[in-house]
DNA sequence: GACTTTGAGTTGTACTGTACAACTTATATG
DNA sequence: CATATAAGTTGTACAGTACAACTCAAAGTC
């Protein structure tokens, strides 16, 4: 408590364990999966054979930055190099982790279908409403509960889900998206005039489906950010 | 990198140094203030006597989780014990502090006036246009800018600034804190209708002010929680 | 005590975006 | 060519904001 050493005071505090962890998103056959893997069964391991939310250890000497870190930790699994990666939070406590005081920075990210790498039998792709019924390792059904919230959350006031999908889309398609993640139906009407006013999309040729007329394809204007709509869909209630 | 004592893998980690602070916010003669704390100069700290966001190291031993490590160096700064408390977010990387590799974890904290004890030679509040042009220690100018940020944008569809208030309020002074911390005026007819429409106040007697015809007071109906409305203030641009 | 000032609170119209529903247009299939 | 399917449009009702003028209550002034 009291230190007569006042030069290293910073060391002398015993230092938790320091780890990311990622949200994984995509959508794949109408419904919104996270991806998750498998814990080692090696001994000293915590949670052998688990499920858990991709993530590990920061590394001083490879990761420059936290993000740096979750990015590595995203190319690793899924190959995607620039996808949609945001902050969702830490956790930290002295009970979390079997082997110690440990905090957690969780990101969230989306990625579409096409652009991941499947293959592994250590990773799998779940639909989220199987993934949170799972007892995953850690404290990671809080995690990917507040990630879950989080994205629906904020898919009601921004484009997020144009993230999830492969370019070029159709309106129809980003509808469907949203639908999924939201779980309820859209008006058209109302959703055609909000996604063009806001003028983040730009055309990218006529898309031909499977039955019926064909769409406009579209791109995002700027893959960097989301876009912000100054509503949520549902006014009343 | 190979480790062959398997067991201790977790250890094998040189861990960073993990801190939390908090950004405290509270509304000063109709300004927005932020709690700021000077650095000590002992040897061996870094950034002697710069100002800094109030924070130091998780103590594993004293806190139980990194909410109760932020509520903790809140109550040592103003004494108040049940603010209205966020997590912000996390800063983490090789350089932010000269000790070796740090991550923060921070938080944002809304706070009356009147609760607040003043007193100590080395806190002060801050009006927050002065805050972001002081040169803080470590990167604390991301992490404050990212707090106004963030502030500003909940307002906008939030009932945020009602925390920033002693109880009881009047609209009249709700609507002033809204416009001090946004920046702009509002329509006076449309905030009271969005306030009172969305019924997370209850009224508390008449309030007499210093001139002019008297208000009534409202009290928060949860002190727990924010509500969220269902628009932005600004519908177009 | 009537008069003025100040701020609280209300009323009314214009405008914008969603809700709901019916409609037209384009493409593939039998 | 007729039909099914899905894209895209149109129109009315409704809710909340924007802007502005108004009424109402309390305190101070002559």
């Amino acid at each position: 408590m009291s230190s007569s050493r006042v030069v290293s005071r910073a060391t002398d505090f015993e230092r938790p364990l320091v780890t990311v962890d990622v949200v994984i998103f995509t959508v794949m056959a109408e419904q919104l999966c996270v991806l998750l893997v498998r814990r080692p069964e090696d001994e000293g391991e915590p949670f052998p054979a688990r499920w858990a939310l991709p993530g590990g250890f920061v590394d001083v000497d490879r990761d420059a930055s936290l993000l740096a870190c979750a990015g590595r930790k995203l190319r690793d699994k899924t190959g995607v190099a620039a996808p949609y990666l945001e902050q969702l939070g830490s956790w930290g406590d002295a009970k979390r982790d079997p082997r110690g005081w440990s905090s957690t920075h969780a990101y969230f990210a989306l990625i579409p279908q096409s652009e991941m790498v499947d293959g592994s039998t250590t990773t799998e792709w779940v639909p989220c409403d199987q993934a949170v019924r799972r007892r995953l390792a850690f404290d990671h059904n809080t995690i990917l509960g507040t990630a879950i919230e989080r994205l629906r959350s904020k898919v009601e006031y921004t484009s997020l889900p144009a993230f999830l999908l492969p370019e070029p889309f159709t309106l129809p398609q980003l509808q469907r998206v949203y639908e999924v993640v939201l779980g309820r139906p859209l008006d058209k009407s109302a959703f055609r005039k909000r996604m063009l006013d806001a003028a983040y999309l730009e055309e990218a040729g006529m898309v031909t489906g499977d039955h019926g007329r064909s769409a406009m394809g579209y791109r995002l204007r700027e893959r960097d950010q989301a876009t912000v709509f100054p509503r949520t869909f549902k006014s009343g209630e």
